[in-house]
RNA sequence: UCCUUCUUAGCUCAGUUGGUUAGAGCAUCUGACUGUUAAUCAGAGGGUCCUAGGUUCGAGUCCUAGAGAGGGAGCCA
């Protein structure tokens, strides 16, 4: 008799043999019936007991979320929920919990409170799929690479460059408090500090992986990033996982290809390897989406959605008609937008983008040539002098999923632009080295992991797709 | 950071125009039942109505300030 998981025993396919597993009571019924989690999968066993046979004290001591070990035999079960079921002969309470104080109850809890108890929320079957889909979408993303000559590069998290632009940085100090050296200007002395300068978290491995590109060839980075910035939506994080890859040789139109090849690829992968929890989530959010009034509620269920983005072109559109496809919408006519279109230069406001994505093309935009100055000093200026080879992946629901660019080969453009936009060359100097030795036409894109993971499970607030967020105000746990 | 909504039992939420002792379901405890599917039935316990002021004969309800949370916006991935 070997130990095994829940998983393996549903899949077993003989009868009446002796099986032993170990997990944790989700409920327990009719003083007889526990459904058991080992975590394996979603789906739980019902586990009979004998309880004619059982002493009281152990029955009593079979609550949820109490950990137990069983021995018992495999059998069809007489019962309609479930095909099989373990009849126990041997049970132990390894771990006993108490449900007085117990905050998960076999009942519907709100994300909110379960957020406040992130310790215990990946117990409940909402959280053990997400993480479940986030660990395969995660070894999905680096079979992705890998298996097309990709290497994985780890950029550092502490950087000693504030350039990319990208928000607000994390400082990272062994300075006590009160106690930093202050310089004859009154400033904090960084020189005397643990790097011998002013370090912070990284808020990009962009601009390194971009080295490794000019040298293996193709590269990506899949690590933690970390922004500053008092952002409080349901699609920002302070700490994320960004997955970047780096690409030289490869112009913005095999950038583009590359954003969706990637995406489909990994949406196809985890379609076959998490069919019980996709299965789990598509129908907790029909069900989400029935609270919701009709105009609200999308057209299509979880698995249809993801099964249309897997199979379908993402739609092609540079920036300029993108701006005609906005002048000429009705909501612009009829001024609906709260930010109208009137001229080509505009950001495009998150309503623009939401109207482009779910409303007129009714499927994932890769929107292209940016206005330059709207823009980081990176990205490939386009012969027209005033457009940039960038591209940005929107997605229904989600906002931009992807965002990347042709970077800047020539040595005396990016110089020209660094000093346009006030950027230190000197901090630089050994980006601007890659451009000096051997440079090359290339690209690359950075995704927001938990970003695709959202899109996956359908869960509408980022902080439910990551273990345990970090927002402005919250760093518990 | 701005706009907006919310905060009542362990959880999810009712609570009318300001009016007596603040309710329900689930959970918990006690008992019954035992092939249940978030089991069912009977009973019991459980409250600083977010905090501090104010208006009023009287505030869960109205006003002011603060705290926390949700949603939207900006920034972005």
């Amino acid at each position: 008799m070997t130990t095994k998981n829940v998983a393996e025993i549903l899949k077993a396919d003989s009868f009446l043999q002796e099986v032993q597993l170990k997990g944790w009571v989700r409920t327990f019924r009719s003083n007889r019936f526990i459904a058991l989690n080992d975590g394996s999968t979603i789906n739980n066993i019902q586990c009979v007991i004998d309880f004619e046979n059982t002493p009281e004290e152990t029955l009593k001591r079979i609550t949820t979320g109490a950990a137990i070990a069983v021995k018992g035999t495999l059998a069809e079960s007489q019962g309609k929920g479930q095909s099989v079921e373990i009849q126990v002969s041997e049970i132990e309470i390894l771990g006993d919990s108490n449900p007085d104080e117990y905050p998960i109850q076999p009942k519907k809890h709100s994300f909110e409170f379960l957020r406040e108890n992130a310790h215990l929320r990946v117990r409940t079957n909402t959280f053990s799929a997400v993480m479940r889909v986030r660990s395969k979408l995660s070894f999905a993303v680096h079979q992705y690479f890998q298996e097309r000559d990709f290497n994985y590069v780890n950029t550092p998290i502490i950087t000693g460059t504030d350039a990319e632009g990208a928000g607000e940085m994390f400082r990272a100090t062994t300075f006590k408090d009160n106690e930093a050296p202050i310089t004859e200007d009154g400033k904090i002395d960084y020189s005397k500090d643990f790097f011998g300068k002013e370090t912070s978290l990284t808020v990009s491995g962009q601009l390194e992986a971009e080295t490794f590109a000019m040298a293996l060839g193709k590269a990506y980075t899949f690590g933690p990033t970390f922004r500053a910035e008092n952002s409080n939506t349901t699609r920002h994080l302070a700490e994320f996982w960004m997955i970047e890859p780096e690409v030289a040789f490869m112009d913005l139109d095999g950038n583009m290809d590359l954003a969706e090849d990637f995406i489909k690829s990994v949406l196809n992968s985890i379609l076959i390897s998490c069919k019980d929890d996709l299965a789990f989530l598509d129908q907790r959010l029909t069900q989400e989406e029935k609270s919701k009034p009709q105009a609200e509620r999308s057209e299509m269920s979880l698995l249809e959605k993801l099964r249309f983005v897997a199979d379908n072109n993402f739609k092609r559109v540079s920036y300029t008609e993108a701006i005609d496809i906005l002048r000429n919408s009705k909501p612009n006519k009829k001024k609906k937008f709260q930010f109208p279109i009137d001229q080509w230069g505009a950001d495009l406001q998150s309503e623009h983008e939401r109207y482009l994505v779910e409303k007129h093309f009714k499927c994932p935009v890769i929107l292209f040539d940016y206005p330059a100055d709207i823009k980081a000093f990176y990205m490939r200026l386009n012969d027209d002098g005033k457009t940039v080879r960038a591209m940005d992946v929107l997605f229904p629901g989600i906002g931009e999923m992807v965002g990347g660019a042709q970077r800047e080969e020539r040595y005396d453009v990016l110089v020209d632009k660094m000093k346009a936009m006030n950027i230190d060359e000197k901090e630089l100097w050994w980006y601007l080295d890659l451009r000096k030795f051997g440079t090359a036409v290339h690209s690359g894109f950075g995704l927001g992991f938990e970003r695709l993971v959202q899109f996956t499970t359908g869960m509408n607030n980022i902080r439910d797709v990551i273990p345990f967020p970090r927002t402005p105000q919250n760093a518990e746990f």
